[in-house]
RNA sequence: GGGGAGAUACCAAAGCGGCCAACUGGGGCAGACUGUAAAUCUGCUGGCAAAUGCCUUCGUAGGUUCGAAUCCUGCUCUCCCCA
């Protein structure tokens, strides 16, 4: 269940408590994608204690593959498999069968979809991945969806969101039929999806709000359209969307990006890019986003991020994150992936401070400026 | 002392008469990355104009040829084997 607890005079921002079986999220909330029962690089510990997560991802798609559903069974679940006792997300796995096209073939009973791994042909149901995520007992469980890439003309986009809404009716009903297998309340989200299209997007965001689920989510953004589309259809659905459920903006994005959502009324959040990007010398920073690997920083001693959001911004400097990830050393990859996720942690953290202090839109409009900033 | 192999751009290493400013790898420099098939991928890497162009390079000094990193000669250096 969510609670509102203070909205923005100026903007549609609001902070929020969503209630899970884990513990209390606080919204707004940035959720660092764990694909493969695992947050890449970075220990569970320092997932609680220094970064400080709420909750975090785990793929359907993945973990079916590896370690498989019988090893979710016997091991009593995903908390327990991972030893995670926070809250978890999973997604349904409808991104990685839009992601690996080319390895799929969607028809009206699901998406059969060549394993990555082996080869194996496998399909995807709104019913089995409702019951894969009840296997892996994850607090959030997202219905099974196509995400139509951009750009999609209209006729695919109308006839994907068909199947998309199509597929969530029966997503639901089996959720409905079924129980949790470890004691643990879990939500569905449905996902709202019409690429690029106002009506579709109104039409399906109606959709969502009618199958009165317990929050819901906004999908088929940031994979490839110019961000003011994206800003755009994030106010027409939001327009429809229930106030008083939380809405989860997928796989989106930059700190502007998620910035830019909160003030239009996105309270969760997902995205790869602080530990990806980490991974590959992105750092984001209070003075701006920097690439690790130039050659400027060599002999620059100063601390990552003076801001300090985790314990590792202040305790190592900028030539030495240089030189791991330069020299390809693991712990390169570890920094910069808890200094990332801390970094936006802290980001949502603070909007949430100010929505609540009634100063969000200075501070964004301030925070934008030095986070365009490539320095 | 005798016999053999070789010297190519930052490094390693191809090329063995024109298609060579020179394959490839590393290194270096920069870029990309948005519900993770990503500790991945892409571009550039002699100089200058930076589009088509021009100039200087393949140990060194000469030579042969319309034309040489590639063929010939001298020199310098390196490595290997046998004494």
């Amino acid at each position: 269940m969510f609670v509102i607890q203070s909205r923005d005079k100026e903007t549609r921002a609001r902070t929020g408590l969503l209630r899970t079986a884990h513990g209390d999220i606080p919204t707004p909330i940035f959720m660092p994608v764990g694909t493969a029962g695992t947050v890449k690089g970075i220990l569970q510990r320092d997932l609680k204690d220094d970064i400080d997560a709420k909750i975090i991802l785990g793929n359907t798609y993945h973990l079916y593959l590896r370690p498989g559903t019988e090893i979710l069974k016997a091991s009593g679940g995903l908390h327990r498999f991972i030893s995670w006792e926070r809250p978890i997300l999973t997604d349904s796995g409808g991104y990685q069968v839009f992601s690996l096209t080319g390895n799929r073939k969607l028809t009206d009973e699901g998406a059969i979809f060549k394993s990555h791994i082996d080869g194996s042909t496998h399909i995807f149901t709104p019913e089995n991945t409702i019951d894969i995520q009840r296997i892996i007992g994850a607090d959030i469980i997202m219905a099974f969806d196509e995400c139509a890439p951009f750009p999609s003309d209209y006729r695919y986009a109308k006839k994907s969101l068909e199947l998309t809404h199509h597929w969530l009716d029966r997503a639901v009903a089996r959720f409905h039929e079924t129980e949790p297998l470890w004691g643990n309340e879990q939500f569905l989200f449905p996902i709202v999806q019409g690429s690029t299209f106002d009506d579709l997007r109104k039409i399906s965001a109606e959709k969502a709000a009618s199958v009165s689920l317990a929050g819901n989510a906004i999908g088929g953004l940031s994979v490839g359209e110019p961000v003011e589309e994206m800003y755009r259809i994030i106010e027409i659905v939001n327009g429809i969307l229930p106030e008083d459920k939380p809405r989860y903006l997928m796989g989106v994005g930059t700190p502007v990006n998620i910035l830019e959502a909160i003030e239009r009324g996105i309270d969760m959040f997902d995205c790869v890019m602080p530990t990806r990007n980490g991974r590959n010398g992105m750092l984001f920073t209070n003075e701006g986003i920097i690439n690790i690997r130039n050659r400027k920083w060599i002999d620059d001693f100063s601390p990552l991020d003076s801001d300090g959001p985790s314990v590792v911004s202040l305790y190592y400097s900028k030539a030495y994150l240089r030189h791991l990830v330069i020299s390809g050393e693991i712990l390169g990859a570890q920094i910069a992936s808890i200094h990332n996720l801390a970094f936006y942690l802290k980001l949502v953290t603070e909007a949430r401070k100010r929505i609540e202090g009634g100063d969000f839109k200075r501070w964004k409009n301030q925070m934008i400026r030095k986070l365009s900033e490539r320095l």
